[in-house]
DNA sequence: TTGAGACCCACGAAATCCCATGATACACCG
DNA sequence: CGGTGTATCATGGGATTTCGTGGGTCTCAA
């Protein structure tokens, strides 16, 4: 079961697009679909992602490469300068200190911590939404019961888990 | 085909990032998480830390490699151009007389003076936070109690704390 | 002697690597 | 235009290595 026709290709390379499902299995592995590793590799290089909370309220996982890691240093820098208050330090500790360094096996797979899954909800599947510089990771059923979930995208999501036989409610519930 | 040795490519290679919770022993020692120390070897190729006690006031251990002292002496020197002020010889010796070089043995610890823990409050258990070019040791709880503390952050530190079965409030206090 | 520090070895658990499989999309060729 | 072969992908399981941790020994100095 794989290759659901995630996204044309193209411009794929340079910035995370399109969504994807794939299942999380007894070792707690989980493939990254292919088009996103591919945007990784192009950006930082290496078969490293980093993965940590979602922000702004959001149950998932965000997973971004080492360019996007600089351009929030970046952003720290423009905010704080050079100087060395402790909010400064605080947001450095928060920014870099609550996402984990993953790595990206020969195939294509991450390791998902017990910490990672209990904060995201996330049980026997993912739901990969790209955000075009970082992409998100969820419980598909948790996304698909978001409240003002356009509905495209709930449409979407219903068909990919029809697709593969999954229910339409989640199974952890 | 680059020939080129891909320097920052690796995310975990050349910055730290995530975090780690280990244990002190009975002899005072640590292991220092292996990512940490990658980026340890990576960028100072040695097997020496420098660390001292943490800056703005947080109470935690600093840690960083020779490659980050350069910069904190480039920050230095900005804040203080060339000056002779008594504050930029305190701060100055603050710096860098307070930070010791500690080696890294065959199986990747360190040991902790009486007087670095009594600074950070560490006691039976580290929690270490990446923050880019260096990182920080916290006592678990310390860190867990700090006024202010991302909500996200909380949660995952808690969670770390319940995977190991330690208690949610430290023992030290 | 006693206590601290450096070095060495040992062990269990967990993470990582390696190979295998089914199944699909794509390319090639009749 | 249809059939076939090949590369790619998601997934499974076993084997191997690494990591964190505990404990012992040896040395040097007080």
């Amino acid at each position: 079961m794989s290759a659901i026709p995630q996204q044309g290709s193209g411009v794929s390379a340079s910035n995370y697009f399109g969504y994807g499902l794939n299942a999380v299995d007894a070792k707690s592995r989980l493939s990254v679909p292919a088009n996103f590793r591919d945007v990784l590799t192009a950006k930082s290089g290496g078969k490293q992602v980093l993965v940590g909370p979602g922000h702004a309220g959001r149950r998932c996982l965000m997973a971004f490469d080492a360019q996007y890691a600089e351009r929030l240093r970046a952003g720290l820098e423009t905010r704080h300068g050079d100087s060395v208050t402790p909010e400064a330090y605080a947001e450095r500790a928060y920014l870099f200190g609550s996402a984990q360094p993953h790595s990206i096996d020969d195939a294509g797979r991450i390791v998902l911590s017990p910490v990672l899954r209990k904060i995201s909800g996330i049980t026997s599947h993912v739901w990969f939404v790209g955000s075009f510089d970082y992409f998100e990771l969820w419980d598909p059923w948790a996304f698909k019961a978001q409240a003002g979930l356009p509905e495209l995208q709930r449409i979407q999501i219903e068909a990919e888990l029809e697709l593969r036989g999954l229910p339409a409610a989640g199974p952890g519930a």
